[in-house]
DNA sequence: AATTCGGGGAG
DNA sequence: CTCCCAGAATT
């Protein structure tokens, strides 16, 4: 008696109707539009952490157009704490090119949509997957492990060959139909089943065939990025404080927190002449708070805060650059997260 | 091809 | 602490 052999798509796809998660925020209702907000935050970001940003973000914004017609620093503020800051800035000019050259309309071909900025290939294949279940296949982090055990890849998956091969690999194991629950129980596999660590291959559809599990290579595959140690860089921060309210101005847009709002920043042979220059002759209290280091994918920074206690609020103002927030209000504009610890350790004192 | 963009969850 | 997460843009 010959039994039907189940391709890999198709045991995947099974497993997922039993076991795949169909109720997360931004599986009701589907839209690209919605597909790809949620995509953007969830790009180098946990499930767990997205959920209330995606909440907050949709429901200020339900349509494109509401996104493409609000203030960028609204956007950045919506984005706070989440990171990856270029995502919210490209976000907004995205939906700001879909108002103007798309009438609209969220566009529906692979080549208008991952012309946006901020949408390369998998994003774009998995706007055009969940949302309209067209025929392309994603590349994340979860697909890349999933594949690179199943096949037992020597490399790691950052490498631009490694990566041409899953690519090449994905596309040969592409479902006949249902692109649209195929893409998101590749991620499911990934997030919930085959897991860095301690992976559940005694429950998994295809481990029969998974050379990793064949060989017993679960913990070595994928091969890590190889590391470096990682560069440590100091900074201070100034924080004029007048009557109640901390002095900001706007980082440019390019580099670290860009288009979001934080203190002036200093290295340590310009403080002195930093400090006096802004306390420009009146007396001020000079009070150097607890250092803290903030860590980065690529460098530590050591952040020394500086509170500089000024009796007037003498500071040139240039409002959409440089201006007095005070602490007690709820700021609509983007912050890193160092600056709202500082903002907090104040609150305490004040 | 390598680096640059954050922040937090998990172990 | 380390590792890495629904990546893309820049250099």
């Amino acid at each position: 008696m010959l039994q039907k052999q189940y391709s890999f798509s198709e045991r995947i796809l099974n497993w997922f109707d039993e076991h795949g998660r169909k109720h997360l925020p931004w599986q009701q209702q589907k839209t690209r539009y919605s597909v790809w907000v949620s995509e953007i935050m969830l790009q180098q970001t946990q499930v767990t952490t997205v959920i209330p940003y995606f909440k907050g973000f949709m429901h200020r914004f339900p349509t494109v157009i509401d996104l493409a017609n609000a203030e960028q620093d609204e956007v950045l503020h919506l984005w706070t704490g989440l990171g990856y800051y270029a995502r919210a800035r490209n976000l907004h000019k995205a939906a700001q090119k879909i108002r103007d050259e798309f009438a609209g309309e969220f566009p529906s071909s692979f080549d208008d949509i991952i012309a946006l900025p901020g949408i390369g290939r998998s994003t774009a294949a998995a706007i055009l997957s969940l949302a309209d279940n067209q025929a392309f296949v994603i590349m994340d982090g979860n697909v890349k492990r999933v594949l690179a055990r199943f096949f037992a890849i020597e490399g790691w998956p950052g490498q631009k060959k490694i990566e041409d091969e899953l690519w090449c690999l994905a596309e040969s194991l592409k479902p006949a139909a249902r692109f649209d629950d195929y893409t998101q129980a590749m991620m499911d596999m990934g997030a919930t089943l085959c897991t860095r660590s301690k992976p559940k291959c005694e429950i998994c559809p295809v481990s029969e065939h998974c050379l990793a599990n064949i060989q017993g290579r679960q913990t070595e595959l994928p091969h890590k990025k190889p590391k470096k140690q990682l560069p440590v860089k100091s900074v201070n921060m100034l924080i004029p404080f007048c009557k109640g309210s901390v002095f900001l101005q706007k980082r440019p847009s390019l580099g670290i927190w860009g288009g979001l709002w934080g203190f002036m920043e200093s290295n340590d042979s310009e403080l002195d002449s930093q400090i006096s220059h802004l306390s420009g002759g009146e007396s001020v209290t000079i009070e150097t708070l607890q250092s803290f280091r903030h860590t980065f994918s690529h460098f530590h920074l050591d952040i020394s805060p500086i509170l500089i206690e000024m009796q007037e609020a003498k500071l040139e103002v240039r409002e959409s650059e440089r201006a007095w927030f005070p602490l007690s209000e709820d700021l609509q504009i983007g912050l890193a997260s160092p600056t709202i610890k500082i903002f907090t350790q104040l609150k305490a004192r004040y």
